[in-house]
DNA sequence: CGGCACGGCGTACGGCGTACGGCCGCGTTG
DNA sequence: CAACGCGGCCGTACGCCGTACGCCGTGCCG
């Protein structure tokens, strides 16, 4: 299957990409290719059309180069992929927020949804560990300033990012759904659901699943309208920054 | 898009299949193929071997038959996931559960993230939307009921379940990446991250950036003690329930 | 007993990632 | 200034994948 991550990435490959270990070349013909321009060139592609119209052959072509040039520059597709996404969480904000950790952690998160919702592929791609590029180092550095004077240990620390960022990812991963979906099928998300009333009705009776019928039906008829990802979104968001601040509060009171 | 699911997925084919709309044929020469078994053998393969390794091909030579007679069963590669997965929610327990709502969200949380882990295949394959099959639907009427009496509305309820089931999915996902690390690289997370300290001094430093850093150094270092993916699915499990008990609790007094 | 519906499958096509080996032009060296 | 060799570039080819298509043989129904 792979698509998002080839079981046989190389992470020190990667690694050595995106820290830039290896000085530019001025030796060679060099008709202009980098490491830059390619990835540039891949995010360009899958964000436009997805992960899977991302080939090595559709770069080679966007760049004016045959495929196996790309290769020069990149071991190959998955290592591709892991400087995509580092250099995807290089164009994140990261600025000082005044107010208090909600609202920083708040903040996190929207800016993290915007992420995934500039590239959908994200939500496919980052399926393995990630890797420790410089981008998501800073990144996660930036987020764990907003939790830093908490009271927490480092380890809560992390867990509470690990969260936040959980809860952005499932959601941005539903929205992300219901647009592919629109897209596919040409019906909105209401609409979908409508077409599928008679199937719906015919097996998921209120006699045999009262519960799953009834709740189904009033969040269906929702769609489109007030429910859909963004409600659940800011609904979990909320939950979870309630949740986080019953640790903040025993940390408080107890020192 | 595809991969886990062909952006061609034809719901309809998969909700046929799956609510058994076909009767079984008894024409023909029929060497005892059929759809149960076809998927059962699937499950076995990504179960032992994981989605990548799960080819039309290898299904055909599992169950000594052609490639192209599993097609007679199945319309595609899609549509034999999406069974496989309503397959899977099939065999969960639904206990009725003796507690308050807590208690039964827990459990529920917990016989999630068991199913994800004896099926790792299923954090990749689900992607899309899901088909709405009978067990799903059964998996769903049934966690409903433990949120049906609290006072919430349908939408409420629904996001809720949709919040802790998320949170579950996130873990198992981190949790199962530690296992496929382990498994490619036979080294454990301790060691990998122990044989990474190098590279990391390099850039990571504390110069740079001290909170990562610091914290980065202590999560490490806990790995493969305290600290791992089943403190973040703990941790994360108690905060999310805190965060609901808030919304319940205001219900509970407003009426 | 004839027909044919249907289960089973061999072949083939168009895609993918990528290994390999060669070409060619430049910067360096004697 | 000539020769060298390195590195950017890429054409070809291989082994995978999912699956369309058309052919067979079988056993039930009229």
């Amino acid at each position: 299957m792979a698509s998002e991550r080839k079981a046989t990435a190389d992470p020190a490959r990667s690694l050595a990409i995106l820290w830039r270990t290896r000085e530019p070349t001025s030796r060679g013909a060099g008709q202009g290719l980098s490491v830059d321009r390619i990835v540039r060139a891949a995010i360009d592609i899958a964000d436009a059309e997805g992960l899977d119209a991302l080939t090595m052959r559709r770069v080679g072509e966007a760049l004016g180069v045959g495929t196996m040039s790309v290769y020069t520059y990149v071991p190959g597709k998955a290592e591709l992929v892991d400087v995509m996404i580092d250099t995807a969480y290089g164009e994140m904000p990261r600025p000082a927020v005044e107010g208090d950790w909600r609202v920083r952690l708040e903040r996190i998160a929207r800016d993290n949804l915007a992420l995934y919702r500039r590239h959908r592929w994200m939500l496919r791609a980052e399926t393995t560990r990630p890797v420790l590029g410089p981008h998501l180092v800073a990144k996660y550095d930036y987020e764990l300033g907003a939790v830093a004077d908490l009271g927490l240990t480092d380890v809560e620390m992390d867990a509470v990012l690990t969260l936040v960022l959980g809860h952005v990812k499932s959601s941005a991963r539903a929205a992300s759904e219901v647009v592919d979906l629109e897209r596919e099928t040409g019906l909105t998300d209401g609409q979908w659901w409508q077409s599928h009333a008679p199937w719906l009705e015919t097996f998921l009776t209120a006699d045999s699943y009262p519960t799953a019928s009834r709740v189904g039906t009033a969040a269906g008829r929702q769609h489109g309208a007030a429910y859909g990802p963004e409600y659940a979104f800011e609904f979990g968001l909320q939950r979870v920054l309630d949740g986080i601040s019953v640790v903040v509060a025993e940390r408080a009171a107890n020192g």
